[in-house]
DNA sequence: CTGTTAGCGCATTCAC
DNA sequence: GTGAATGCGCTAACAG
């Protein structure tokens, strides 16, 4: 037998107005029946019901996140982010976790129809057009994060810098031969379930060639799906070349691991022999003195929530975006090449 | 100007409570109504209101999940299974993450008072008896992972067999200087923050080698917080040692990469001078060849949401256990002693 | 300042 | 089978 309001309101003798004044605290109570009403509130260990308050205020009080593999370091730590900052508001915060096509289509179509969350959060997952006219039919103010449309607000990177500060910086050490390695660069309208930063590295990578007047070589790029033995399977690639490459950039540190251990594998050392040099700069990186390109994925979903909470205060605001620094980490695995 | 119950109703000129008996799926209802009522449905794109539904349900169609650590691969493993599972009920996933001792008192006090969900799980976090007891007052079905209380259900893999099967096998291959690196083994009563698994896979250490003659030495046993950085710094400190132990069984497969990194740095080959079994079978064991104790942890999430869902449909239900088998994966970071 | 009343959208009795 | 009425617990607008 839940306590409600009624109880509260009978136990300090006042209406249930009052007792909602107190809990929401209004300013237009009287002190003296104010401590009445706490002290109901103590004795009777009343806590209101959430789902009353939703119903009465028509909303939810939850935020929803939809994003691909919990496995991927680094949508965890932007979900660490998301949630941290979600626990310090009166939102709940809904997981919805991405590994099929099938899912992505349930959650991207099901989700805003479904009224059951007041705003959306999206990591790493394109939507299509159709998708944002959905959003935006139902409502729903909808943040990204690292994926891009132009009619929703988002946090990103810009990755096709990225690319460049990571080709520069290599160029710089006297490397010509560098290869990219990464996951396969699909146009993003295309294939809605791809990330699209491999792809923006890629360009980026490409400029800072041509500025450099080093010509493209296409067998130095090298692509297969995101994972750390893939990633040792085309550095080995690489590195078999009749004129293997003495740098590679990986699109993120965990293809970055994948060429160190193929040069292990192989007893070329690095930096000595093969610098490498990846993205993101997770936890991991640092213990490997992985030289890399620093994104601040936590904050990127710290500041995705302050985004959409300010949104949902104000729904008629307009989309916005926010760039998010990238920083050079040298460490360890880079170096100029030899003669 | 959301649609409602009543919209439906009146384009299909019946009322409301036929309404609600189609979407109940009642067997009430004659089929040509039925028809009418759903093609309303269909013309005016029409989705029951969730929280309307709790509210009348008296239920939150929420479950919550606390657990710390996003960043530990197991545990993001096994929120994945809970996903999983959870996503194919009619409940939404609320996760809590804790990372501070603070945030562990707040969620552990403060969710079952909210009644902002049905059912909770929680991974790896012992809960106190006075918590128990909270939980239980508020009838919050309960659901534990990796952690154990008398009074909540739980799924568990039995550690101490686990920790003997790991130190057996190194004892078969030949060795008899074997060192256990862990964390520190905190009395799990003391410290609620603590992981009680590396307890018991040390009781089972130390009972294999009992078993085998095997006397303990002190300092082959090494400890500190979980980090691949502190694990590599044991590792070095045992391989330092007078008499350095030929096989190292770490806590978990993240502590045996520091253990293989420390034997990298020292020069010491894996597996001919040098013997390492991890715990846990993560992700990135499999791709390391490394030898571990596989524990299910994918299904621990899937398997505890099944039990939740249980208890929430029978709420006089008994608590109860599920034990989940263990298998030694023989690698190539294990072979026998050199003379 | 405070008590009363009318919804919020749905499930669920009741009568018919 | 079906419609109307009641209640879930709370907020907010309305009279005092």
């Amino acid at each position: 037998m839940p306590i409600t309001i009624y109880d509260v309101a009978k136990k300090a003798g006042v209406g249930i107005g009052t007792v909602s004044r107190v809990l929401n605290d209004s300013p237009k109570v009287r002190i003296t029946t104010r401590n009445r009403v706490m002290a109901a509130i103590q004795e009777l260990h009343y806590h209101p019901n959430p789902m009353a308050q939703r119903m009465a205020y028509g909303k939810t009080l939850a935020i929803g996140v939809i994003t691909r593999f919990f496995t991927r370091p680094s949508f965890v730590e932007r979900l660490r982010g998301i949630e941290a900052s979600v626990a310090e508001s009166e939102y709940d915060l809904i997981v919805y976790n991405v590994e099929t096509l099938a899912k992505r289509e349930r959650y991207f179509r099901t989700v805003p129809m479904s009224h059951r969350v007041d705003g959306l959060i999206i990591i790493c997952l394109p939507p299509t057009d159709a998708d944002v006219e959905r959003f935006i039919e139902e409502k729903l103010p909808t943040v990204l994060v690292d994926t891009y449309h132009p009619n929703l607000s988002r946090v990103v990177v810009d990755d096709v810098s990225g690319g460049r500060m990571a080709t520069q910086y290599l160029i710089s050490l006297g490397h010509r031969k560098i290869a990219y390695l990464s996951d396969p660069l699909n146009d993003p309208l295309a294939s809605p379930f791809r990330f699209t930063s491999s792809l923006y590295r890629y360009q980026g990578y490409r400029q800072a060639l041509e500025e450099a007047e080093i010509p493209f070589v296409p067998r130095y790029h090298q692509a297969a799906e995101h994972s750390l033995y893939q990633a040792k399977v085309l550095a080995h690639r690489l590195l078999s070349l009749p004129d293997p490459p003495t740098a590679i950039f990986a699109a993120s540190d965990t293809q970055a691991m994948g060429a160190l251990e193929a040069a292990r594998e192989k007893g070329i050392r690095v930096p000595e022999e093969l610098s490498v040099i990846g993205f993101d700069d997770i936890e991991i990186a640092a213990y490997l003195r992985l030289t890399t390109i620093r994104q601040p994925l936590y904050e990127s979903g710290l500041r995705s929530v302050e985004i959409l909470l300010s949104h949902l205060d104000r729904p008629q605001e307009q989309p916005r975006q926010v760039n998010l620094a990238l920083e050079l980490v040298i460490r360890d695995t880079t170096a100029p090449p030899r003669h």
